[in-house]
RNA sequence: GCCCAGGUGGCGAAAUUGGUAGACGCGCUGGCUUCAGGUGCCAGUAUCCGCAAGGAUGUGAAGGUUCGAGUCCUUUCCUGGGCACCA
């Protein structure tokens, strides 16, 4: 037995035995209880593991290590993300193909994590882009199709250039792609939906069901974007009666209703022109002063028949320099508000009065009706915009605290009280809402609704390397599911898949694949377009349960045994993606009674990430930098190159300088687990990634950190060594009746108190923590080494005991050294197999207690007393102290507050 | 602008319910072991004053509640993340 943690010489032989005894294969054994840990379906990449993927996968492994040891069934399995953009743009940098390339990728991800010792069920491992799995994802979209949540239509999309594809709005970040940052544009082209947006409430509600961190659940309520609000009409008048009989022409009904006002024509809102608005704020009614619709809104060409010619050519040319902003641009929020009047007014139906309606692009056509009511009172985009146009502004809300009249911004109070709101005055905001949305009900004229940002998802992809769309189209336009049999639409191999300008998919080019025969013998032409990446992931999690099935997606009785996901660790970075449409497939998976549960992953943890150290050079004249960058990336020999020059003083200390970033390729700043586990071990790494911070946070990455990791290690071994001679096997059944006194009794604390706070830590995902205790255990019990006294039988026995429940809590941080050792102290088979320890609480329990002493709340002396002790004896100690009396002298004590165990506090003045 | 998550030594951090702030580790300092050390061991290490005993200060800032606040309340500043002319 070495005296010292030497990875090399056993952590290929536990590696090989984990192997030969398939001790990570998925147990389902009656009667135990189930556990489902599981990490986000990775996309292989050809740079391999960082360190950064082990701190997911590493935590994860301890949980299920330790739920495996405590009993569970558990299922722990890893598979591969391989459709998809990432994989298809590398395999083309690379001039290969993806399939062979996302394989070869896959097996050293699988690789990697068997180095790091992660307890992977492999014998469920699948890639998405295998056949036998694609083709369940294509039977799922043929039950979203018939159930009417797979559609497609022609809609104006995000169109990314570079690659050369539509975007999902989930995938658009600030107007750029999220893979390469590229600008998107718009285009028109019919594409795929998936009707997210009918399970738009379920996925606000059931977030209250489950234990995710409150951050990405308010992503999640956000990104759906609920708002309750009123939507009404308003009618439409014009400002002379010439343009009255231009109406005439475009109402299909000529007859025009009377004026009920002197100065204008006024259209009826059945029959003639009239526009719907949509708001949160109906209680500001009577603070409107203008109305807004955007430049796209049809109610433009209705107002611009009826307008002379020069406010027509202003209003046209108004809207048609709109359609020449970008998106990005247009929804700036630091632009300054521009529009045109269009010489048309809307009629409040609070209170008759005529408000003009302006033309504006801070109006957009994509939410609520593209039309709404301006209150600059009580809106600071419309109090913007009618300062710059000199319109009218009237306060309605008031708050004794805040003016309602001030100059510089709008009053945006959701409480307050209204005022110049005709009978309304008085009211809260509250109320006005509810008695203003009844009235507009009672009238027929508006009512109130509730309305989500959420729009539905769209999944085609211009691209090749994907999973196919299993749909026909027929040459009268008609589109037909492939027969259930004929699943999969296998994707074709080919050699050349790169993406069309064009925007039609790699697929249209291969006529064997494009054209079929359907069933009734008429020709039909298959669907080219390929699902993106996010509908392969939204349902992985379920063939995990039942992996092989080639009659089912899944059994239920599979499902229903292991759902939901007990556990479910990944980065943040999925936020309102994948975690988003796993929850809506899951729904429409549960409503169709394929599914037990309505939501897929019961606990959800996002891990900190780890960032490396990355150099940077200012940028020289003439070079240009990427945008939102303040240098320019540079390797770490170069950058070594421009340190010596700094230093013999040819360049500025400026000229070079560092930041911590998300480890990536590009950045050339990736550790891997293999250099790691070569220099250090794997359990080493597995300790300092644990140990180095919460497990939430990021960490700034260092070598150092790992070398004290080694020093812990190398410490067990060296403790395990000298106890291993004096090792009584039978400890446990000694301990049982007799009795330990001395040295003993210390070492059974800590150990005690150790399985007790580490089972809790790990639990709550306290992994710190929990090494952290390991190491203060350690400390305890090779502290009671020096002078140990190897004939004190109650000594051999509480240190034999320490060292078997030290072992095992070390297994699930350190797997291969608890094997090692394990074996070391004459233990058969892997520690995996034996039960987790228990402790005993009284055991755990201190014999004394430290008791502080205040005079005032501040701190003056520490007493020892027995563990007994009652609160009167405590109190008489206390005052007993010297440091009490000096501190106490001369002034007369008031009250003496005693904490139980804990302290005392006495009040003196 | 809105919504989250955070601010504690030189550094990473700890502190179940309000009850001895800084556990554990890194780094650093001194000592021992060593031919040597990127080894191991021992001691020290929040700041200020002091030889020491001891004292004062101290969890971003300012108030408050309390016998007692890192923890609870109010205001405010800063950092990171997300959303954003969403009516």
């Amino acid at each position: 037995m070495p005296e010292r943690y030497e990875p090399k010489t056993f952590e290929d032989k536990w590696r090989s035995r984990w192997g030969e005894a398939k001790l990570f294969q998925t147990r389902e054994v009656p009667g135990k209880p189930k556990f489902y840990g599981l990490d986000f379906f990775p996309y292989p990449s050809g740079a391999g593991l960082s360190v950064g993927h082990c701190r997911n996968y590493i935590p994860t492994d301890v949980i299920c290590r330790k739920k495996l040891m405590e009993g569970f069934n558990v299922l722990h399995p890893m598979g591969f993300d391989a459709f998809g953009l990432p994989a298809e743009n590398e395999a083309i940098s690379k001039k290969t193909h993806p399939s062979p390339m996302v394989k070869s990728y896959g097996e050293n991800y699988k690789r990697q994590m068997d180095l790091v010792g992660i307890s992977y069920d492999w014998s469920r491992s699948f890639f998405s882009s295998d056949p036998e799995y694609y083709r369940w994802t294509q039977w799922i979209f043929e039950l979203m199709y018939k159930k009417g949540l797979a559609y497609r239509r022609l809609a104006k999309v995000n169109w990314c250039p570079m690659d050369k594809t539509v975007l999902a709005d989930e995938e658009v970040e600030g107007g750029n792609c999220w893979r390469c940052g590229t600008a998107v544009e718009k285009k028109d082209i019919p594409q795929w939906f998936f009707k997210i947006t009918a399970y738009a409430q379920r996925l606000i509600d059931d977030l209250d069901t489950v234990d995710w961190p409150e951050g990405i659940k308010n992503m999640q309520r956000n990104w759906i974007g609920r708002s309750e609000g009123v939507e009404f009409d308003m009618k439409v008048a014009f400002e002379n009666r010439d343009s009255e009989s231009a109406i005439r022409e475009l109402a299909s009904d000529s007859q025009i209703p009377t004026s009920d006002s002197d100065d204008f024509v006024v259209i009826s809102h059945e029959r003639g022109p009239h526009f719907r608005v949509f708001t949160t704020r109906i209680d500001t009614i009577f603070g409107m002063t203008f109305c807004v619709i955007a430049p796209e809104h049809p109610l433009v060409e209705t107002i611009l028949a009826t307008v002379d010619s020069a406010r027509k050519a202003e209003v046209y040319s108004y809207c048609s320099a709109t359609k020449e902003i970008s998106d990005i641009d247009r929804q700036a929020t630091s632009r300054e508000k521009s529009g045109v009047f269009t010489g048309a007014y809307a009629v409040n139906p609070a209170n008759g009065k005529h408000v003009p309606i302006y033309v504006a692009d801070y109006v957009l056509m994509g939410y609520g009706t593209g039309a709404i009511m301006a209150v600059p009172g009580h809106d600071q985009r419309d109090f913007d915009f009618a300062k710059k146009f000199g319109i009218e502004i009237i306060p309605v809300i008031t708050d004794s605290l805040t003016s309602p009249n001030s100059p510089h911004q709008a009053f945006e109070a959701k409480d307050g009280i209204l005022i110049n709101s005709g009978e309304y005055d008085g009211l809260t905001v509250a109320e006005a809402q509810k008695a203003l949305g009844e009235w507009m009900e009672g009238l027929e004229i508006g009512e109130r609704i509730v309305r989500y940002k959420l729009r539905d998802w769209l999944i085609s992809r211009q691209r090749y390397w994907g999973c196919p769309i299993p749909v026909v189209h027929s040459k009268d336009g008609d589109q037909s599911l492939v027969l259930e049999e004929d699943l999969p639409v296998e994707l074709p191999d080919v050699e050349s898949y790169e993406p069309a300008d064009d925007g039609s998919s790699p697929l249209s080019r291969i006529p064997e694949f494009v054209n079929v025969t359907d069933p009734d013998g008429t020709l039909g032409q298959r669907e080219t377009d390929t699902m993106g990446g996010f509908a392969c992931s939204s349902w992985y999690f379920l063939r995990f349960c039942d992996p092989t099935n080639s009659e089912h997606p899944w059994d239920p009785s599979k499902a229903e045994y292991w759902m939901p996901v007990d556990c479910y660790v990944g980065g943040a970075e999925h936020a309102v993606m994948h975690l988003l449409y796993a929850r809506f497939w899951t729904k429409v998976l549960f409503d169709e009674g394929l599914l037990s549960v309505n939501e897929p992953f019961q606990r959800l943890m996002n891990q900190g990430q780890v960032l490396g150290l990355t150099p940077y050079r200012k940028p020289q004249e003439g070079e240009k930098l990427q945008v939102g960058e303040e240098g320019l990336l540079i390797s770490f020999d170069e950058a070594a190159e421009i340190q010596a020059k700094i230093k013999s003083g040819e360049l500025d200390g400026d000229s070079l300088f560092y930041r911590w970033a998300r480890m990536s390729k590009s950045k050339g700043n990736v550790v891997t687990p293999d250099e790691m586990v070569d220099q250090y071990g794997a359990d080493a790494l597995r300790i300092y990634e644990l140990f180095v911070a919460p497990f939430e946070s990021d960490v700034q990455w260092s070598n150092e950190g790992v070398a004290g990791a080694t020093r812990f290690l190398n410490r067990v071994f060296r403790w395990v060594s000298e106890v291993q001679d004096y090792y009584e096997p039978n400890w446990e059944s000694f301990l049982a009746t007799e009795e330990i006194v001395g040295k003993g009794t210390g070492i059974r604390r800590a150990v005690h108190r150790a399985t007790k706070k580490i089972s809790a830590d790990i639990d709550r995902f306290a992994f710190n923590t929990y090494v952290s205790e390991m190491m203060k255990c350690l400390n305890t019990v090779t502290d009671s080494l020096k002078n140990a006294d190897w004939t004190d039988r109650g000594f051999i026995l509480a240190m034999s005991e320490a060292v078997e429940t030290f072992v095992l809590l070390l297994a699930p941080a350190a797997p291969f050294s608890a094997d090692e050792l394990w074996e070391s102290i004459g233990r058969v088979g892997f520690t995996l197999n034996v039960h987790w320890p228990s402790h005993s609480e009284s055991i755990a329990a201190e014999d004394t207690i430290t008791v502080a002493v205040q005079v005032n709340g501040k701190l003056r002396d520490t007493i020892t007393l027995g563990a007994d002790a009652t609160n009167e004896e405590m109190e008489a100690i206390a005052l007993a102290s010297e440091k009490v009396i000096i501190h106490t002298s001369g002034k007369q004590i008031q009250k003496v507050i005693v904490i139980p165990a804990k302290l005392v506090n006495i009040v003196a003045q």
